[in-house]
DNA sequence: CTTGATTGTCTAGCGGTGCTAGATTTGTCG
DNA sequence: CGACAAATCTAGCACCGCTAGACAATCAAG
């Protein structure tokens, strides 16, 4: 059964192949462009091929979002510094958040604009989504105070993503970002 | 001159129907059953018709989302009590920023997830548009502290319309809402 | 009142979208 | 090698935003 388990092998890299590509051409020319044709046409196979691996293209963005969850997981752990105080530690991740949002817009918009079915705090959440809200509620547990850690962590993440958010649709001008970010941490962990 | 008159009296008024249509659809079934054609046949016109008012869909959403913001200042305006503490009024002013994109999900789409092209801060800013920002600065500077005013009046328009969309994405369960803007009013304003 | 020009509106169509049924090719195994 | 099964493609559906050009209604001049 050596023939099989090659197709699976290839079957999987192509899975892979879809999901890296969508990301690819979604960053070089925004999410627009990816289109079911053009996508299919970059990975050289006819469109149909797409939905033998996915359910429609809003999976496939989808599953963009779940590698970008993973992304940022990593990314603000790295941010913490070990040895500073938690202030200094909510105040990098912070920035830290604001930076991978700007870094990587497409891999954002697919995160949080784009796919509607990923939820959190319920039994069918993905791995990639849990964790990195638990990155989230490890950094910020020690400021939280008297206030719940999970609830504490979800008004500062919504605060880090109203920021995002407001600055990409040109609602708030880019400048002072840095400043919103430390008014934000001042005030939210206190001094 | 009255027959001319009487037909741009017509045409303004084919204009707001456009317009209120085009909110009452994206109320009814969302905006993604706000088509050219579907939109036509509401108003009882062809869809070239669409064209000779606005330049394409977008700058019907952009009209809906404007009205939305004279009527977010309205309610943001009658929502806090004169009599109250500074502490009070922006307790108020949260909840009730929060109560209408809950209540009219479609506006606040058209307003910040949709439009585009409306920006703040600018020399373009459209009146309705700059009237709610300053509603926010009015009742958030009397609890700025150090903080310039209209920084401070970002970020906590920032933190609400993050804890808007969190949930309306599905990221953040309903059930909590009041007790994030509770936690957010009370570290972000002080005791 | 009739005519001709102008304005307004509509029909029909372009190129694009996500998605899929059915034909066709490819590969595997007896 | 030949038959069957699996993989893949071609071609097409219904829809989208948008527009050129045909047509009808309206108005000004004779």
């Amino acid at each position: 059964m050596s023939a099989q388990e090659r197709k699976e092998r290839e079957r999987s890299q192509r899975h892979s192949l879809i999901v890296s590509t969508a990301r690819e051409l979604a960053e070089a020319e925004g999410w627009d462009a990816v289109t079911t044709r053009r996508l299919a046409e970059r990975i050289e196979y006819s469109q149909p091929v797409l939905y033998g691996h996915f359910r429609g293209k809003n999976e496939i963005v989808a599953a963009v979002a779940l590698e970008g969850f993973t992304a940022m997981s990593v990314a603000l752990r790295g941010a913490a510094p070990t040895d500073g105080t938690p202030h200094e530690a909510v105040a990098a991740l912070a920035h830290a958040y604001v930076a991978f949002a700007e870094q990587r817009p497409a891999v954002y918009d697919a995160m949080f604009r784009l796919s509607t079915e990923l939820r959190f705090a319920d039994a069918e959440t993905p791995k990639p989504l849990s964790e990195a809200f638990a990155v989230l509620v490890d950094t910020l547990s020690a400021v939280a105070g008297s206030i719940e850690p999970d609830l504490f962590a979800e008004v500062v993440w919504a605060a880090l993503h109203g920021l995002v958010t407001l600055t990409r649709a040109g609602r708030l001008p880019p400048q002072r970002m840095a400043s919103r970010i430390d008014v934000l941490v001042k005030r939210l962990v206190g001094e």
